[in-house]
DNA sequence: TTTCGTTATTGACTCAGATTCAATAACGAA
DNA sequence: TTCGTTATTGAATCTGAGTCAATAACGAAA
């Protein structure tokens, strides 16, 4: 080989690994690609890329880290001047106009993990925690029973699945479905809502 | 090593080899358990594991399937007789049991889905239609709108996402879920069918 | 009981792919 | 132009998946 060596500074190679290293991982999943083709495919030696990350995995994760903050940044609500129901309303917005734009990346998040991986779990759930508390935000309780825990997951639960299918085999455009979601989570909360009531309410 | 060889009947052995591989990856994700370490576990050499199993992964999936199956046979309903409303009810409650008898195995089978593996991701994902084909032959519909499939994926993320959160963190009684999971489940499938008819309706 | 055929079972071997490291060379500073 | 730093390389090593010829447990036949 021709050796042309080119030297960049380290964040500028760590950023172009991160940026096109994604790319092969949406296409391949984890354990169909090897070190080796990586490398090749990122026109660099196999060396050179343990000389940025520890690890194959390692790589991997800090790319589903990258994603998954990434998502967050363009999915949370800034203002929290907004009244409750308009930020739900606002939430699920962002989340579906993410889903929209960046199809791909949303799927691998929501796949997440290689290899059942762990960490990979682990970084995804904190992805999840956050989306959490956001509903748990909108709400105004500071104080959350377990039956209230279960309706927020639950609403998510509701998000996540309607969006990779919507992802996946399409439907109706984003503010129908948004409007759908919206009035599906409120009656989901309030169930909830009702349901602790009940729970804190002595036993007759 | 006193080499004291036990030779079994080839569907025992593989029927063992099954039930305490299935221990075995409960305890530890994939690739954190070599398949040395596999057979010593199982009290065998690695190549008579391969004698009943082609590859690891192969192990790693037909112990996925066995799960899931099982699953499905404990958790679907046989009478068609009963009206929607109570099948639903009675689906949920299978549902919930299955959460609560084998909560290991539920978590484990959840966590599947969400593995790298496309293959793992398959099984799982086969299972998952069997529940909506459930779901959907409670309606009694005999054709899905895209609003209704999105209602009745929603459905299903709700009822994975809360079953996770009870099991791995409590909450209320079977029962007691159980109602409040038929409330939310029919309030989100009835939105979904008056968007339907939005849908199927002519534009103004 | 003894012999014999079948095949479940073994352990040492191979091989692919992850990880390491000493040597090299691109760039900036002096 | 020289020199020091360190980004970059390729070959060597190590780990763990997958192979295979040899072994021995069991049942059947004598």
């Amino acid at each position: 080989m021709a050796s042309k060596r080119k030297r960049l500074l380290v964040d500028d190679r760590r950023d172009e690994l991160i940026r096109l290293g994604t790319k092969l991982f949406l296409k391949l999943p984890y354990d169909q690609i090897s070190m080796d083709e990586l490398s090749q495919r990122l026109k660099i030696s196999k060396g050179l890329l343990y000389h940025y990350f520890p690890s194959k995995k390692e790589f991997y994760l800090e790319i589903i880290r990258t994603i998954s903050e990434d998502f967050l940044k363009k999915t949370e609500v800034v203002s929290e001047e907004i009244d409750p129901p308009e930020r739900l309303k606002k939430n699920l917005d962002l989340y579906l106009s993410y889903v929209e734009q960046h199809r791909p990346l949303f799927l691998v998040l929501h796949r997440a993990g290689a290899s059942g991986d762990a960490q990979a779990h682990a970084i995804v759930e904190s992805n999840r925690q956050r989306v959490f508390d956001q509903f748990a935000a909108t709400l105004g309780e500071d104080f959350l029973t377990p039956s209230l825990r279960l309706s927020i997951w639950g609403s998510i639960g509701l998000l996540e699945s309607t969006a990779v299918e919507w992802a996946s085999n399409g439907g109706p455009p984003k503010e129908h479905l948004r409007e759908m979601l919206w009035k599906m989570c409120s009656s989901v909360i309030e169930i909830g809502m009702v349901n602790s009531l009940e729970e804190t309410k002595p036993k007759p």
